[in-house]
DNA sequence: CCTAGAAAATGACCACGGTCAATAATTAAA
DNA sequence: TTTAATTATTGACCGTGGTCATTTTCTAGG
């Protein structure tokens, strides 16, 4: 039979936690080195692996944490009209997907999980950022031949190839909505 | 002034070369360490990176190498004429590219070069691909409301999200190929 | 309370990428 | 040929993520 989770364990977990969102606030995503959160959570070493399969699992939850904060406010919003719209009420979650090369390349990775089973928060976040576009999209109506699914993945392939101009010298001269806007007009209001 | 590079100095760069690709030809991309690459090479670790700034430039070259191979025979092909035809001609290479989760992340990674000066292998055969499918889309004539270059554009994108879901469980029961071929569809044959 | 057994925490240890001061090999000029 | 300057190589050492047998703490049952 499985115990209830001890509130040590508990605490331990949010000391962690914490520990890590004081060097990621003071420094950078990219700083957050294991032994300097454990050395501030005033644990040992092996206790965050008891508690994070690895480095990355922390930075999952942390930078899923954050996105979901930006997916609370578009929902709050209402459907864009236009493909400029669409992309203007993206551009905060985009800014922060690209506050850092290090943020973008961890977005990478997890935002498709290799098995049901370990479906993190980041790739949750790409879940429901889909499902308000669909909404979004359903209600603007930019394009009657193609499902509105379809459209919702398509508008997610452009943000990222957008955003990840912003690290290409080839590119990054503009800002992310020059190079978004006419992928998103081009994709959804064609001719 | 500058001095000619020693012969010893190829020589030594190649048995490295040589000796990353045996590993990777018995095993795999992943599997490569640095160890057991001067090993083989019978050199001393820091020889290793003399020649290489990392591990992963190095990964950037061979990985560079296959993925301009592929575009050799890409180019000799005729432009194709449907989106189904272009999709179908591009999935050798993005087979390849998907053959291992970590190559796909390598190639991710260096896809778009963070300064003029550091395009390296992997960077520059994505300017080729763009600019061979511009000569096809120049021929093929898709659409003439955008310009070629926006829709060589979107091919990649697009591309890239088709192979991205290889490695999601939600998405992997289908092939690349299906992925791929809506996605065309709907960019460049709207209506 | 006491105790058995489960859960949590510990820290020495390992793997592996990467550094750098010291050394060896090569080259061009005298 | 000798020598000085340049270039290439070396391997001990470091930083950092991650492991695991051992120890400590907690909890439920008697």
């Amino acid at each position: 039979m499985p115990r209830a989770i001890q509130k040590r364990t508990l605490e331990t977990r949010a000391r962690l936690i914490a520990a890590a969102e004081e060097i990621i606030a003071s420094s950078s995503f990219e700083a957050m080195r294991v032994e300097e959160v454990v050395l501030r959570a005033g644990t040992a070493k092996g206790t965050f692996f008891a508690h994070f399969k690895d480095k990355d699992a922390l930075m999952d939850l942390i930078i899923g944490g954050r996105i979901d904060r930006y997916l609370d406010a578009l929902e709050q919003q209402p459907a864009p009209r236009t493909a400029e719209d669409l992309a203007e009420a993206l551009m905060p979650l985009a800014e922060f997907m690209t506050c850092e090369r290090y943020v973008f390349d961890v977005i990478l990775r997890y935002s498709g999980a290799a098995a049901v089973e370990d479906i993190g928060p980041i790739a949750a976040t790409f879940g429901r950022l889909v499902e308000i576009q669909e909404r979004w999209l359903d209600d603007a109506g930019f394009r009657s031949d193609i499902p509105t699914d379809l459209q919702a993945e398509g508008v997610q392939a452009f943000m990222l190839q957008a955003m990840a101009t912003k690290f290409c010298a080839l590119h990054n001269a503009q800002s992310i909505k020059e190079r978004f806007v006419p992928y998103l007009r081009a994709w959804l209001e064609p001719n």
